[in-house]
DNA sequence: TCCTGTTGTCGGCCTTTCCGACAATTTGG
DNA sequence: CCAAATTGTCGGAAAGGCCGACAACAGGA
């Protein structure tokens, strides 16, 4: 987990690229959660959510490719859970991987307000727009430096403009902005015996620009103005271990915990940065999913919570 | 000329690309001026300047690649020259083509206070502040796909970072901003039977994506920080004819000595354009620069003023 | 099970790009 | 004016990348 703007885009070995300070514009939603993944939903602002210092310590430790140490001191006044008002929530994309990350602002609110507690009814179901997409999990030879990228007939049929079938063979060329708003042209054909859709010119650049390999993901998605968005998933490979180049675990489990005790001591705002690929534990959740949770299956003190498994693999 | 910002910057055929709505962040000082070439210098902000309002139609018209016509009215009132405040420069750069422009702020004084008139002492030398740089001229061989570039022995060793000579063969990936802050990567290796410095992979996506032909020239800057930058300095082609696109020949330069005269004639400020690659005639003159030019040479009304002839090439 | 639609991989071939050879040119005595 | 250093251009070779062939696979009858 990287603090935002941190680095500097540079994408592709070869090509240009745009040089982005961070930040500048504002990262796009749908393509947000496009890449996040299917599990993945953030509590809408101004909501009230339980927060888990354990859970979250568990995905820095994730992130660090080590398990919890032994060594982290003990917060006595630190409860397993704290009920908190989100303040704020603003969605990030590593420059360098692409990663999404966000950053939410939690404040402590009173437990013994049994008002709020329990007036906290359903989530508004944060309407995530179900814009049109397609995902594809990459083959052998779509990362292959040989040819192409193969384009499932049904999702290019769904997603890109229609081809000009006049033509011989029918092709066009396709423009997609990624999480940076950075612009990838590629050349769209239909051709092949049996007839098929392929990416082919622009491809390569734009595997070796994201180091991609067979496995990781992309993802098209058509917005409201029939603009195409671009984004990727990486499969799940060992993190790369970063401790050593900013803090190390261990240090940075101690500061989550004492911030979260110092934010429940005082009622102070505090920070959290939730990397949603990192790890399946979430550490941040709607109240009233919680409680619902609560009613139906009685948590214990202590016991992990755990999102539902479901299938990573989507977009027909 | 074009108004600033009003492309989109896509280079390389086929690469990634940034986005920019106009220029966000400010034009590199140092590099502008290196792609304006070592005959232009700009009149310091706060300084009093000589304006012709026949040299800035005549340059138009020189863009225009047409003659100053003969249609055009006359402006009894318009003198010849006008003395002006210089309220502010602001540099730029074409998204597409990297031509260089600046837009200045004029406002017209008061030609009778001789004071103001003679005051102005000797500009203070717009310190140019001389940084490491080199400047090649493309070849044949250079600019076609078949090869990279090839860098002369004495500029890599004095601009680019040093190589690892342990290494077999010396080779390294360098960076360079050019001056919309995109980043350009290339391989540098030195090479070769006798041995010489060359870049390679990535040099061609450069080629293409600013459109170079042999002829044209390349420049390496490495600033105070290290950094590289990277401009270009097109050779003098027939000048496109853009007059179709925005605006006539004879619209322009009407426009020209109207904006001017209404400005002469109520001492408000008003806007130019002054590219310095378009012609060799400069229609903005340091006050000081243009007294002293009085004193040696007498120079007679109507009587056009040029900057002495220097040879462009530079970059030792 | 079989049929049909879809798509992953591959050989063939052309283009792009990397390499050192060599000669043309420049520089410095 | 000659010798050494530099660098422009080229043939050969390797890699990149576009093409349809074909077979593997998936899903429905």
């Amino acid at each position: 987990m990287k603090a935002p703007g941190s680095t500097t885009a540079v994408a592709g070995a070869t090509g240009t690229s745009p040089s982005e300070g961070g930040e500048r514009k504002s990262i796009n939603p749908e393509l947000w959660y496009g890449c996040a993944g299917p599990l993945v939903s953030l509590p809408p602002v101004g909501s009230l959510v339980v927060y888990f210092p354990q859970g979250h310590s568990e995905q820095v430790a994730a992130t660090m490719q080590k398990d919890v140490d032994v060594q982290i001191p003990n917060y006595p006044n630190l409860p397993w859970k704290m009920i908190c008002l989100l303040h704020n929530v603003t969605l990030h994309a590593d420059p360098e991987t692409d990663e999404v990350y966000a950053q939410m602002t939690l404040q402590p609110v009173n437990t013994n307000d049994k008002e709020a507690f329990l007036a906290s009814d359903l989530s508004p179901k944060t309407n995530r727009l179900q814009t049109d997409f397609f995902c594809k999990t990459l083959t052998a030879s779509d990362t292959s430096t040989h040819g192409g990228f193969s384009v499932p007939r049904r999702a290019a049929e769904k997603i890109f403009p229609p081809l000009d079938f006049s033509m011989q063979p029918p092709a066009q060329e396709l423009q997609a902005r990624d999480l940076h708003d950075n612009v990838w042209t590629f050349r769209h054909i239909y051709r092949g015996q049996p007839k098929r859709h392929l990416l082919t010119t622009g491809w390569s650049l734009f595997v070796s620009g994201k180091r991609l390999l067979a496995g990781d993901s992309v993802l098209f998605i058509r917005d409201e103005k029939q603009q195409l968005l671009l984004g990727i998933r990486r499969a799940n490979r060992q993190p790369t271990n970063i401790s050593s180049s900013v803090l190390s675990s261990d240090s940075m489990q101690i500061g989550i915990l004492a911030a979260a005790a110092h934010a429940y001591a005082n009622h102070s705002p505090f920070t959290v940065f939730y990397n949603p690929r990192a790890s399946p534990s979430e550490f941040v959740i709607p109240l009233a999913k919680y409680n619902k949770a609560i009613y139906s299956h009685q948590i214990t003190l202590g016991m992990r919570f755990r999102m539902m498994f479901e299938t990573e693999e989507s977009g027909t």
